[in-house]
DNA sequence: CTGAATCCCATGCGATACTG
DNA sequence: CAGTATCGCATGGGATTCAG
């Protein structure tokens, strides 16, 4: 990887990054990850969303492939989201971020203390 | 992890993140995971990048354990920064980011071509 | 060489209201 | 139920300038 490369689109680890890199993506994938939800479903869990962000961040995970959307046709609507096959490779990604973020939280417990 | 806990603090993963989660944590990081280096070293690697943003970068890594900064008392100024033993554990993080980082790209190349 | 202080702009985020 | 349109605020990022 060249110096100059980490901002000029040619860095991988860094372009992708920014898919994940917003405050809903991970909570999302992360649900996803255990399941398929309706749109509803998944407003009711992420607690706090409001609709713009949630159909925000499903209609760019969807645009780079990592979720699917599957629109019923009924009435009333019935749409379900879930993780594409190339969307499950953030599966370990997030648990490799998991672990890190549970062993930094200790540290921060046992460091705050001193 | 309680549905009602993504963004009031207490899920770890989330509230971590957010210290990987800016613009040149990710290379600053992968840089020092390859050795210790200068002020200046670092600057010039990370093409582009600001002395106020290395500065708050650093600051803001440091003040999460995660790097040490060493001032040589020399003149002119002599200062060297790297992962600190807590901080060594983002790079399994940082090996699997790329992995998917690369896979996700190389999906995307593919998915570009139909 | 290694920063800090100011100021400004782009972007993310979200409250509110509306729709089929 | 599953969204969209608007508008505005908060935050991050950075250009510029100055300093020990």
């Amino acid at each position: 990887m060249e110096s100059s490369d980490w901002y000029d689109g040619s860095c991988d680890l860094v372009h992708t990054f920014n898919y994940i890199c917003k405050k809903w993506r991970l909570p999302i994938l992360w649900y996803l990850s255990q399941g398929n939800f309706r749109y509803y479903e998944l407003k009711r869990q992420l607690y706090g969303i409001t609709n713009i962000m949630l159909t925000r961040s499903l209609q760019d995970l969807e645009s780079h492939g990592m979720i699917w959307r599957k629109q019923h046709s009924e009435t009333p609507p019935h749409v379900e989201y879930g993780l594409t096959e190339q969307g499950n490779h953030i599966i370990p990604v997030l648990e490799v971020l998991e672990a890190w973020g549970e062993m930094q939280v200790e540290y921060e417990k046992r460091v705050d203390c001193n």
